[in-house]
DNA sequence: GGCGATTCGATGACATGTCAACCAAGACGC
DNA sequence: GCGTCTTGGTTGACATGTCATCGAATCGCC
């Protein structure tokens, strides 16, 4: 039971920031989106993950594994954008219990006409506001964050005997 | 209309690192709360917020626009805190429509209890994990970003003409 | 081949967030 | 003081996200 280390000033003021700085890019560019492109930003992200496939097409496990979303929150998600016709399910040939996301021509379209405006909208609000340095810094620590907690999450061992 | 620009190697890696990071450790320091303090992540800045003034109270407006969100969000979680003795509201003395938001000993105890095990998984699973540089290049370019975002959304001049 | 354990995805109940009214009260012009 | 405009906060309807549970299918092991 060690004394708690506070944050010091200057990490306070990171810290401070970056909660700051999501909030707002978040609202800025949710915004813009939803305006632009009638789309919200779990929309956007499915849409950008399904069409970065060869076949715009996933597994729905492997799908939410990649966002990092649940598997139910991401059946109701379908759901909803399947009634908006922006994807289909399709029955999974090797595995009966599996469902095929399907990005469909709709969806499609929907993407490539919203990912302009809003990769533009990130450089604008983000991205072309910092340094080279800062990007290539920002690159850098954040893979380290992720790897890190990616560690915390990791499946457990199947009969290990860990804490 | 221009040619979109896209993102060249280095920025399409800040950018997916900083979205991965930013729901990774959402996940695991909300985790963390909810088990070791009871406390959703919303309910700690409600409460840290509070916490920081002399006397535990502000006024919902304030409180909102401190913490970027709606009055609405902020009405609607107050309400649900407020179920759990966390806050209360009063009167405002000097505006018959508005409403104060007080901190009562037993919100005081829940954020007092909770800070430490928060700010050490900050630390854990973030901070400590950059170098001080880092850190640095972090407050001052998320700070950059705020400022920018701040103007887009600046209360507009009362009779502005303003494109 | 068969049985228990696990995985896949869907679903319903519930928690949370958004949006558009709404009411009451202050602010302003006169 | 009195109409009108704005502001502060609440509320209800609805969209979204979480959690526990379920049925069906697959896996592992014998």
């Amino acid at each position: 039971m060690e004394a708690t280390r506070w944050l010091d000033e200057r990490e306070d003021r990171a810290w401070r920031g970056y909660r700051r700085m999501r909030r707002l890019l978040d609202l800025e560019l949710a915004r813009e989106l939803t305006q632009d492109a009638s789309l919200s930003e779990p929309d956007y992200d499915v849409l950008s993950d399904l069409s970065e496939t060869p076949q715009g097409r996933l597994r729905l496990s492997e799908l939410a594994d990649r966002m990092l979303w649940s598997r139910s929150r991401l059946s109701h998600h379908l759901t909803r954008m399947q009634q908006r016709g922006l994807v289909t399910r399709e029955e999974c040939p090797d595995d009966a219990r599996g469902a095929i996301v399907v990005l469909t021509p709709a969806g499609r379209n929907a993407i490539e006409a919203a990912a302009p405006g809003h990769v533009t909208a990130v450089r604008q609000h983000f991205l072309d506001l910092l340094t080279p340095a800062e990007v290539e810094a920002l690159g850098a620590f954040t893979h380290r964050v992720v790897d890190h907690l990616a560690q915390s999450r990791a499946p457990r061992p199947r009969r290990g005997r860990e804490s």
